[in-house]
DNA sequence: AGCTCGCATGACAGCGTTGTCGGCAACGAT
DNA sequence: ATCGTTGCCGACAACGCTGTCATGCGAGCT
């Protein structure tokens, strides 16, 4: 090692490069050094530490260098707890509580989402709520005890009264997917109403008049808008509305396999189904596949590989990620004090067509 | 409100319900109340809260019921960063870097990983790299600040000595997907040389003779892994190795479209071929979409819809939630205390077989 | 009455950091 | 020689919470 040249640093002359070389090797052992254990490295007071650390001006040259090198001798990283506390600030997050990462509509919100976060330098923590309020609610103030910036919902649950401490107390939330229930909060929707419309005319351009629904849990707001949108596009066209091919509450793929079976083994079958979103179009798949039927079949949700499939599906499509992005920047707009009223932000649908002669009703 | 009856706790007398009732009004108008403000809005010790919020033993009936109604009019909510701080723990949080939340791959381990956090309450934050080596330290070193219990990390780069520090102060990291670079640390991985042979054995059962390859980025680990199963398979095969038919870099969907256009312009294009990845099989299929071309198709990673194409995709399957699970409960065994050395867990794949009848060569 | 004992509660320090302020040397200007 | 002034640095308190120890008090015993 080279002999230091801090010939006038007068004041260190007596704790010689030994001491400091045994005060580091002590240090060495134990873990996760603190400031405290870099100063005295370095034979420097700890908020002169602190001062490099975090760039502040104030400190020369020779000075913040001899901090450097003890601190990649100890391996210290600050702790950003501390500094948080400290500081009074929060932890520079923001909290996404979604009901499944693993499904690509949830993980293309949280991509979104982390586009904007990653833009600000904040970090996203996540948790699935798997459709359940308790689980929503348990990880919405789980989030707040972290004390993070904001949160972002697609909710679970159907009352969020739970947030209102939460909210007058300055933390924000923004919905993504569903309104919130019974609290007013900023929320970006998809136009399901609308999208459901576009594609169930669709259908009854190319001649369908006997046309069935198979959805999700009603309880469910967006499965509800697209019934609306559903029954509004029939209305509109004068097609009667035969409830026995209206099928909701189906929640996994497996159900809407089910409900599909039960439609297609009607004396009087449906010559086109309207699947509610993903999970359900895929599981309509997999019963034309089973019996061999063949419907035309309009979809909520585009599918990655849509436009390869055996029966071309058309979609009702979006872009999911600009949901989590719209959230995330409504977010950070109101963290920057924007204190209108709360609004809502509807997403467009685009109808994705595919599979031109297929499906056509006879 | 109803008058309290504590007549015995005459310490309280002179505070009257009044001037507790001003103490909370003046606490409303402020934000996130701290224990303190609860202590003065019950009249008690701030100590004593603490004991009532962890649910500590020695706190009398009555008083832990002042002590939450308190709770409940200020809408308290302890700080887990101050509670963390003090006790000297972690934050009670795995942090997660992967390349991309939006890939189902990866949300898929992420759900993983999610799964496990959840039963042991603890809270999952996440990260992007895109795949950029950069970006993935820039995460990891965040998340390290951020005191996370453990890191678990799909690598971008092939160097993770940065990681050194951190490990040797206490920190556990295990790798997923990629083993590390320059440092030892537990690893899960797919049979990506096993899973690869059984896919390109499987197309020369099928007769075929001339396969080709398109793979993702050299720099990554699993391509060149599956570089190497596919040239074992070759070569067990006694099949003559084309060089001019295995198109590494294929990074995007487009890319792999590209390379696949290539290919199957060959005067002598191939009758099958491998692809890499998910990404890459999508590509492909664009490309034989596009072309009208046919060849048979063996990709690795499942597809969601791949029972449903028109033209059936072979794919190399495996449980990517499994891979999360399996790192995430690693992680936590080393929490635990388990020092065994650093071990590598190889996950195994399936080959499922689509489209009989289809893509057999000439 | 005097004593111990156990129970409920409170006082106080300190986790690792940052904000405030104050000291001290070196400087140019009077 | 004196007086600000500036630049660098350190002492100290405090963020919100928990761990340790002390305190007061009534019950139960001799």
């Amino acid at each position: 090692m080279t002999v230091p040249t801090d010939t006038e640093t007068s004041q260190l002359t007596e704790s010689s490069e030994t001491d400091r070389a045994a005060v580091v090797d002590q240090l060495l052992v134990k873990e996760r050094p603190t400031m405290l254990d870099v100063a005295n490295a370095a034979g420097l007071s700890l908020k002169t530490v602190s001062r490099v650390v975090n760039d502040e001006i104030g400190v020369r040259p020779e000075t913040a260098a001899r901090v450097q090198a003890a601190i990649g001798q100890l391996g210290f990283r600050r702790n950003d707890m501390a500094r948080a506390l400290r500081s009074g600030q929060l932890s520079r997050t923001l909290g996404l509580v979604m009901e499944d990462v693993s499904n690509p509509f949830y993980s293309a919100i949280a991509r979104g989402v982390e586009e904007v976060t990653r833009e600000r330098g904040l970090m996203l923590v996540a948790g699935s709520s798997d459709e359940e309020p308790d689980r929503e609610r348990e990880l919405a103030l789980l989030f707040c005890e972290r004390r993070v910036e904001g949160l972002l919902i697609v909710p679970a649950g159907n009352d969020h009264r739970y947030l209102l401490p939460e909210l007058r107390l300055g933390t924000t939330a923004v919905f993504i997917d569903r309104p919130p229930g019974y609290i007013e909060a900023d929320t970006v929707l998809l136009d399901n109403v609308g999208g459901t419309r576009k594609g169930v005319e669709y259908l009854v351009e190319r001649g369908h008049r006997r046309i069935g629904m198979i959805g999700d849990d009603a309880a469910i707001f967006t499965t509800r808008e697209r019934e609306l949108g559903f029954r509004e596009a029939l209305f509109a066209a004068g097609i009667p509305i035969d409830d026995s091919i209206i099928r909701l509450g189906a929640h996994s793929a497996g159900a809407a396999d089910e409900s599909a079976r039960e439609l297609l083994a009607l004396p009087d079958p449906p010559t086109a189904i309207y699947a509610g979103n993903n999970r359900i179009t895929f599981g309509v798949l997999r019963a034309l596949a089973a019996t061999g039927k063949r419907v035309a079949l309009v979809g909520f949700d585009d599918l990655e590989l849509a436009e390869f499939l055996a029966l071309p599906v058309t979609v009702i499509a979006y872009d999911a990620a600009s949901l989590g992005r719209h959230a995330a920047d409504l977010l950070l707009q109101r963290l920057e004090g924007d204190d209108r009223p709360p609004q809502t932000v509807i997403l467009p649908t685009n109808l994705v067509v595919r599979g031109f002669g297929e499906g056509r009703a006879v």
